[in-house]
DNA sequence: CTCATCTACAACCATACGGTTGTATGTTAG
DNA sequence: CTAACATACAACCGTATGGTTGTAGATGAG
C-alpha cells in the first residue's frame, strides 16, 4: 500500500527547499537542537526577515513546523519530509538496479543460447 | 575516508535539478533506457529547446552525461549524482537519530538517579 | 505600565528560471 | 549534392526567488 501521495508540486517544493545552503544549514541546526526563528537568524549574515522567509519555504515544503512558545516560534524538523525525499531518490536508484539486472539476465540468456 | 567533496554550490545545483517535474521525468526515462535529446523532447508539451535546457541543468548538476552517437546526443544518467543526493538526505536522518539516542540516554540516566 | 524583543508581512529590487522563437551548424539519408 | 533532421545557442519575456527596509502587532521583563 502506497502511503506517499505526493503531487509533482509537492515534490518540487521539497527539493526546492533543499536547493539552498542557508536552508540546509537551518535544517542541520534544527535537527540537533531547538531554535527560535530569531535564534536561527543570529547565525547568518542576513536580515531576520530573510531567515524568516527561508523558514517559510521549509514550512511550505513540510520539512519543518513552527510551534509557538511564548513570544517565540520554535522551529522543529518534520522527519517525514526528509524521509520522503530520501525515498524518492532511492526509488530512482532501484529503477537503475532493475535495469542492470534486466540487462544481466538478457546477457546470461544469450550466453546460454550461444556461448562465446 | 570522505570521498564526497561537494561544495554548497554543487549541492544547490544537485537539488535544484530535482526540483522540477519535467527534469525528474527525464531522469526516470533515461534510467530505464537510452534516449536522445529529441527522443526525450517528443514526450513533452514544450519546445525542443526547453527540453534541451532541462538536460543542460541535469548535466551541470552531474546527474546526466551526453554521449555523441552520430548526429544524436544520448542522455545517460550518472548514478553517482543520484547516490550523492540520497546520501546527503540520509546524513540528515542520521543526525536526527543521534539526537533521539542522546535524549534517550539522558532520560535513562535521569531515571537511574531518581526513578519516578 | 513601559520598553525591548520576537514575529509577521508588505513593498521593493536585482537576478535567476522556465519557457518561447529564431538562427546556425553538423550529420545522415536519398 | 540536397533535403531533412538533431543539436546548439542567443535573445527575449513573464514570473519566481532571495535579498532588503519598513511598519505593525504580541508577548515578556522590570
Amino acid at each position: 500500500m502506497v502511503v506517499d501521495e505526493l503531487s509533482d508540486a509537492d515534490v518540487d517544493r521539497l527539493f526546492q527547499a533543499f536547493a539552498d545552503a542557508t536552508r540546509r544549514d537551518i535544517i542541520s541546526r534544527a535537527l540537533v537542537s531547538d531554535f527560535s526563528v530569531s535564534g536561527l537568524a543570529a547565525h547568518y549574515a542576513m536580515s531576520f526577515a530573510a531567515v524568516q522567509k527561508h523558514v517559510a519555504v521549509l514550512e511550505r515544503a513540510s520539512l519543518v513546523t513552527k510551534e509557538k512558545r511564548g513570544r517565540e516560534q520554535i522551529v522543529r524538523v518534520h522527519l517525514d519530509g526528509l524521509r520522503r525525499a530520501r525515498r524518492l531518490l532511492e526509488g530512482y536508484e532501484a529503477i537503475w538496479r532493475q535495469r542492470v539486472d534486466r540487462i544481466s539476465a538478457i546477457l546470461a540468456e544469450e550466453e546460454g543460447k550461444s556461448p562465446s
